[in-house]
DNA sequence: CGACGGAGTCGAAGCGCTTCGACAAAGTAT
DNA sequence: ATACTTTGTCGAAGCGCTTCGACTCCGTCG
């Protein structure tokens, strides 16, 4: 392993200067640097991640808590680790990937080691046990997802209640009088993840305000769940003719319910989800949804991070706007029979 | 912060002891240990991960490099991802997570710096050009994936061809004589990812074995695309009752398309997948599939590791025997027509 | 009964880096 | 020309831990 005083003594200064050619942290004149910068490319100089972390008090890793189930929404997951993983490259950080399963230890030992600078937790629950820790130290940290009580903290999440608003605006306008929602599994709201409660005020309000009529059912995936479900929703409201789902695993079995019960969509029936872009285009009817911006809540997330961390940003909320991309799915409610 | 040497001093003994206490490297009497681990834990003290990693050139972190695309089997990453992170603390690990962005100087920059102890890497390619920098480290490494020259390299995988000879077996018992296989999307094969490649081999020489007639298509995800592959399919060999499936996204547009065909699954046709369990039984018609176990991968990959980093273990390929679970897709073949 | 070996502990020497203060050389203001 | 700042470089002191050799007790063996 070459080592910073090997690469001083080949480019013949000393090995403090060599760290300040790295670190930009003292001026260096332009010869010096470059034959530094020529020794350490020559000799293939890595500098050391521990010995670095040690003296500088910095490891330039930030960790990431995933959810360890994976039950729900998990290519959205994926694809937020990975745009966390791609943004803090950019600023030098590399990701450690902590799964929840250690729950508030992993906080501890993580804050504890110094093995990470910062943390970024997803799927936060409403009244998280790993808040009143990440509060108590100074490390810190950006929370994807919304709980309870943000005071003390920056949150990243999309506007939930804003998308809720949205896919019942979106009917309404086209006529549509009797909304069914197919929400999360009831797991979901048990657990008081905050996003499925947010988006369903949104839809409430906004349904009140435009004087609609809201029924909401939670769902299991599958098309089982399903079926029950949707024979349910009919039953207690035959009038509904727009639908908004929010469980990726419900989208597909809803569409062939329907198809198979002889109900066009749209021409008999409206479908909002709320989904990521690739399900909405990939499904059976393309879909008008509100996409979950995956990419751009880990970017996000990132960013505050990197702005903490170097001592700019302050705590906040930053809420996401809901965009509703219109395609297939939706029309003009059919005149009532 | 708490240092070694405080713990060491509240306990009444010397660093190096305290040290010994936590790595077990050395006898200690019990009277001691047990005084030095009240101490850590009145103090709460964790040991500085950088420090540790600079004196014993350990960092005790795995890095894990997934594929930077999301095209392609997420949910079975990122199960993966979940399982060699949680696999990995259970020996004392943590996880640090790379994408395939940075390509080969992830892995230069990761051995180089010492960050990680070793890696796994995830999506090999048959001809990858990460391999040769592997091969020529001292760090030990798993692949997640089979490249075309395995020697010198460790390796995990679902034994794909197989994988591809069950499902033409199981399609064969049942008194299917033409069979299609729609394949995964053609930027796969292009970018000679092995395992497609791998099943595809096992299907063509079982079929071949077994006297049957194999017509394999690649095709993307989506209903648009599976519907001009299917057509295809019909206009070629409209006797075909046999399908395997390799293609998640393909799944759902397959049997959406078939029942909107009036072919029957399984009284007409049958279908036998290549995909997690999770979208087997998710999907609309109960799936005869052979899982592709994400868990026992990770799993797997984790332990053999750290089987290396232990000194024991060697190079050695791991296929995991694939298995069929017979649902409601598939049934004996219709009576010729 | 003296030599010997194991158990238990300590002190000290690093691991490779960052960073602070010091200092020489060169530029700038008086 | 003097005093002062700026620029560029160096030496040395750690950062908190692991680990090696040394040392002290004991119990044991010949």
């Amino acid at each position: 392993m070459v080592t910073l005083a090997e690469v001083a003594q080949h480019a013949g200064v000393s090995a403090s200067t060599v760290s300040y050619v790295l670190s930009g942290k003292r001026s260096i004149s332009m010869g010096t640097r470059q034959r530094v910068e020529q020794s350490i490319q020559e000799l293939g100089y890595h500098p050391n991640a521990g010995a670095r972390a040690l003296a500088s008090n910095r490891s330039n890793i930030i960790a990431l808590m995933v959810p360890l189930r994976t039950d729900m929404y998990v290519p959205v997951m994926m694809e937020i680790a990975i745009a966390v993983a791609t943004t803090a490259r950019t600023h030098g950080y590399d990701v450690l990937l902590l799964t929840g399963e250690e729950g508030p230890d992993a906080v501890r030992r993580v804050t504890g080691s110094g093995l990470a600078d910062a943390m970024i937790l997803m799927d936060v629950e409403l009244d998280d046990e790993r808040l009143p820790l990440l509060r108590g130290t100074d490390q810190p940290s950006v929370l994807i997802g919304l709980p309870a009580d943000t005071s003390g903290l920056t949150c990243v999440d999309l506007d939930f209640g804003a998308t809720g608003a949205l896919c019942v605006e979106h009917l309404a306008m086209l006529g549509h009088r009797d909304i069914a929602v197919i929400g999360e599994a009831p797991a979901v709201y048990e657990r008081h993840t905050g996003f499925a409660e947010r988006t369903l005020d949104g839809l409430r309000s906004r349904s009140r305000e435009l004087g609609l009529r809201l029924l909401h059912r939670p769902c299991e995936g599958g098309y089982d769940a399903m079926a029950v479900t949707l024979a349910r929703v009919f039953d207690e409201r035959p009038d509904t003719t727009g639908f908004v789902v929010q469980n990726e695993s419900a989208v597909e079995p809803l569409l062939g319910l329907l198809r198979q019960q002889g109900r066009a969509v749209p021409e008999d029936v409206s479908v909002v989800a709320v989904c990521p872009d690739q399900v909405a285009t990939q499904a059976s009817v393309r879909l008008t949804s509100v996409a979950i911006p995956a990419q751009e809540m880990g970017r996000n997330a990132v960013e505050l991070l990197v702005a903490k961390l170097d001592g700019r940003g302050t705590d906040e909320v930053v809420l996401i706007a809901p965009e509703l991309t219109t395609r297939a799915s939706t029309g003009p409610a059919p005149a009532k029979s």
